[in-house]
RNA sequence: UCCUCAGUAGCUCAAUGGCAGAGCAUUCGGCUGUUAACCGAAGGGUUGUAGGUUCGAGUCCUACCUGAGGAG
């Protein structure tokens, strides 16, 4: 199989303009990922994304699992058809949750026994089962079952998370490569063999067209981690580059460490994973934290931040942050950030803003979501396009 | 006119006669593969008024003011 990853231009920082072939979509990198995790970009309409530029949003396993379960959307078709979107998708494996959730797990080398955070009930989750759950849902790219190692971590605890997520790295991959047949389309069937909704309950305004490109396949990325131990963290690329992963994550960042550690473990592993596979660094990161990545060579982040964020009353602007709660924007006539050509700032003012904040109105939270992805799109947008290639051909 | 009940932070209400508090609101801050329209901090008081009893009164007594309900 040709790599899906075709590289543009290359820089001598590192850094790549590259576009990656995906089943549904063929994406722009570097490229930033809205967080949709229970199916939706909190509070972002589908078509409010689109216009904004979003190619590839996140889906979670864990979520999704738990409700509406896996098997109800592989039934309707696979997740793009349920959440009616039709460019690509990515799904986390549940191996966050196994570290966000930890007051309700139980972890051992088969897997991870967790209490449900909605209903209590107890689930057992194992590398094969995420892959089983992610293959359901049909996503173009799903992640490999990991252990989110903490921080601060002592060595030997590092060491033995690590141990765990390469171990289920490789059953994520064996499971993956044997089952991925059962994805809820195939690209090879041209959408013959699909779940398509009965032709009456069509309408207009509905995107029919979720076949993936023909000869594309569900992608795999396996998970770096260890801590923040740099030989750890060396040890573990090496041997997930070993296994043959479609794409390379930098997983265990962003989890209270202070940045220049951050920074560290990029600049660490970057250098040890194959050019022609994308990077992806996982729940990253402010916006100056996304563009010097991108500079660096990584093609995909993700992060909640601009979402929450913005629901919770923080835009991110060209001026730095706006609380936009704080009183001293009451009267203010000026939109959130008058260098952005977003839909929020061409239409209503900083004093709106607030008062809807302070209102506690749900136009709110929509609002300012869509102020802040259309900042962290902008973003990346600028940064392809001064990717050119400096890099001297070797 | 009489009877009963109530009056404590901006609001709704706590507080055996023993350091006057909470929730909400306000102000400020935080948020990094979403258990998060969330979390944290701060400011805010002549306890309706005037007296009295008591070592000590938001609390007990008296009068008055205001409000609600009832009787006539």
């Amino acid at each position: 199989m040709s790599s899906p990853l075709e590289i543009l231009a290359e820089t001598d920082a590192g850094g790549r303009r590259a576009q990656l072939h995906l089943p549904h979509r063929t994406i722009q990198t570097p490229v930033f990922m809205p967080v949709g995790t229970a199916g939706t970009v909190k509070a972002v309409p589908q078509d409010t994304l689109e216009s904004l530029g979003a190619e590839i949003i996140l889906g979670n396993t864990y979520h999704l699992y738990l409700r509406p379960g896996h098997e109800l959307i592989r039934n309707l078709g696979g997740l793009h058809r349920f959440i009616s979107w039709p460019r690509a998708l990515l799904t986390d494996s549940g191996g966050f949750q196994v570290f966000s959730l930890s007051a309700l797990r139980k972890v051992s080398d088969e897997g991870v026994r967790f209490r449900s955070h909605l209903d209590g009930s107890s689930h057992f989750f194992t590398p094969e089962h995420s892959m089983d759950i992610q293959i359901a849902l049909g996503a173009d790219i799903a992640m490999a079952f990991d252990e989110c190692t903490e921080y601060p971590a002592t060595r030997s605890r590092a060491e033995e998370s690590l141990r765990l997520t390469m171990a289920w790295a490789q059953r994520s991959l064996t499971h993956f490569r044997t089952h991925s047949h059962n994805v809820p389309w195939n690209s090879d069937l041209n959408g013959e063999n699909e779940r398509v909704p009965p032709v009456s309950l069509l309408r207009p305004g509905m995107s029919t067209d979720y076949r993936p490109a023909k000869g594309t396949t569900q992608n795999l990325f396996g998970i770096v981690q260890g801590g923040m131990y740099t030989d750890l963290r060396r040890q573990c690329a090496e041997r997930l580059v070993e296994m043959d992963f479609d794409g390379y994550a930098i997983g265990g960042l962003s989890v209270g460490e202070p940045r220049d550690l951050t920074l560290e473990m990029i600049s660490e592993v970057l250098p040890l994973l194959p050019k022609d596979k994308p990077r992806y660094v996982m729940g990253v990161g402010y916006p100056d934290e996304i563009e010097q990545y991108a500079r660096m060579g990584v093609d995909m982040m993700d992060c909640v931040l601009p979402t929450r964020a913005a629901r919770h009353g923080l835009l991110f602007t060209s001026e730095g942050r706006v609380n936009i709660k704080a009183k001293r924007y009451a009267e203010d006539q000026s939109p959130p950030d008058p260098a952005c050509d977003c839909p929020v700032c061409r239409r209503y003012t900083r004093a709106y803003l607030r008062h809807l904040m302070q209102s506690g109105e749900a136009l709110s939270g929509i609002l300012n979501s869509i102020h802040n992805l259309a900042y962290y799109l902008g973003i990346m947008q600028r940064v392809r396009a001064s990717l050119h290639s400096t890099a001297t051909p070797s």
